[in-house]
DNA sequence: GTCTATAAGAAGATAGAC
DNA sequence: GTCTATCTTCTTATAGAC
């Protein structure tokens, strides 16, 4: 799992079929997503998949790698030093602007495709070994703000870990209700319970 | 989908299907849940199957209905009255006793079959409306314990929507966390967090 | 209602030409 | 590296006997 980005860029088959495999998967969802249908998103055809991947299965689990990478590179907000609004970004970010494809408005974005993946680690060590090192770093990401605030005196002396962990669920939750429920609202709604339950609670001075 | 019981109870073949399938999904994951697989799982064929659902497809519908219908069913706690006492009990079932399977330790649990069906949302619309009011139901639960506590004077005067959403987002996010990462222990964390960090505040006094 | 047998198509993966 | 063509297996679904 590569989280910089010290490559030449996108330009190679190898980038291209990831894109094409988030299409597909975009279009098709995980139950439909044959190697044709990731073939028929890019110029190439299929055996060149097979070219560059052995097997299905080993495909995926660079796609999943893949969609991390992308999660994370997204969350590279502009540098705020005051932890209190690098948290609101933080939290706005996964909540609100999670949409970036604006390629097909009629297909699910891509929280639905990377839920759709998720599901299926339960089955798949691969995926779980990955997505245990994304909750980690989003976790440490998380503390080292609010440790940040503490120490700056924005926010009140809390248990860091436990707070990024409340944060951190709520927001997941958040975006899987979003993705499985027609609740299109429900990004916001989190987001303002988060706010004005929670975090308010959390600043020292409730500023305005 | 019904959330009452007035059936005569899980001794036909519609009952057996669908706890066939259950065993099936949990072996093979939603990827691999053929009609042969879930057949698999019980005393009749594959044929039985096209003569009770029509598709594959018809067949799932009623499924992730069965799946919500236990679902639900799993948290008729007996009635407790104090709200808070009430609160904690649903937070506990929904986070650490949420595997009520004890037939094979070795495949994932009953959450990670629902999130597995969840998933497909995206692209299902059946699923999506089971899923709104799956959501709808709980967060009217979780709503009114809050309302009740308020009233009773156990629980400060908190905008009970909001909190409703927080604690729900908090509990899938966890829920989906335990599924789907290495770290067993999240259900106990975020339950945790979730009581030292917010249902403690939302107490009018912190008796412990 | 349930069985066996089979149709009809789609899937992952490979062979060999270019 | 990429193509076309093909192999083999698996999939959903149905037909017809019991």
């Amino acid at each position: 799992m590569k989280y910089t980005d010290a490559d030449q860029g996108p330009s190679d088959t190898a980038e291209e079929i990831m894109e094409a495999t988030l299409r597909a998967l975009r279009k098709h969802g995980y139950a439909n997503l044959t190697m044709q249908a990731i073939a028929d998103e890019f110029d190439k055809t299929k055996a060149v998949l097979h070219y560059h991947y052995d097997t299905k299965d080993e495909l995926l689990v660079a796609f999943l790698d893949y969609l991390l990478d992308r999660f994370i590179r997204r969350l590279d907000f502009e540098t705020i030093d005051d932890p209190d609004a690098r948290l609101s970004a933080l939290v706005d970010r996964l909540l609100l602007e999670f949409d970036d494809d604006t390629s097909d408005e009629t297909a699910p974005g891509f929280p639905a495709a990377l839920l759709e993946v998720r599901a299926h680690a339960p089955h798949n060590d691969s995926y779980r070994e990955q997505l245990t090192l994304n909750y980690e770093l989003l976790k440490d990401m998380l503390t080292t703000i609010i440790d940040d605030g503490i120490e700056q005196g924005v926010f009140n002396p809390v248990d860091s870990e436990q707070t990024a962990t409340l944060i951190l669920a709520a927001i997941m939750g958040g975006r899987d209700y979003y993705s499985t429920t027609n609740r299109e609202c429900v990004g916001e709604e989190v987001r303002d319970a988060l706010q004005d339950q929670f975090l308010s609670e959390l600043r020292t001075s409730d500023r305005t």
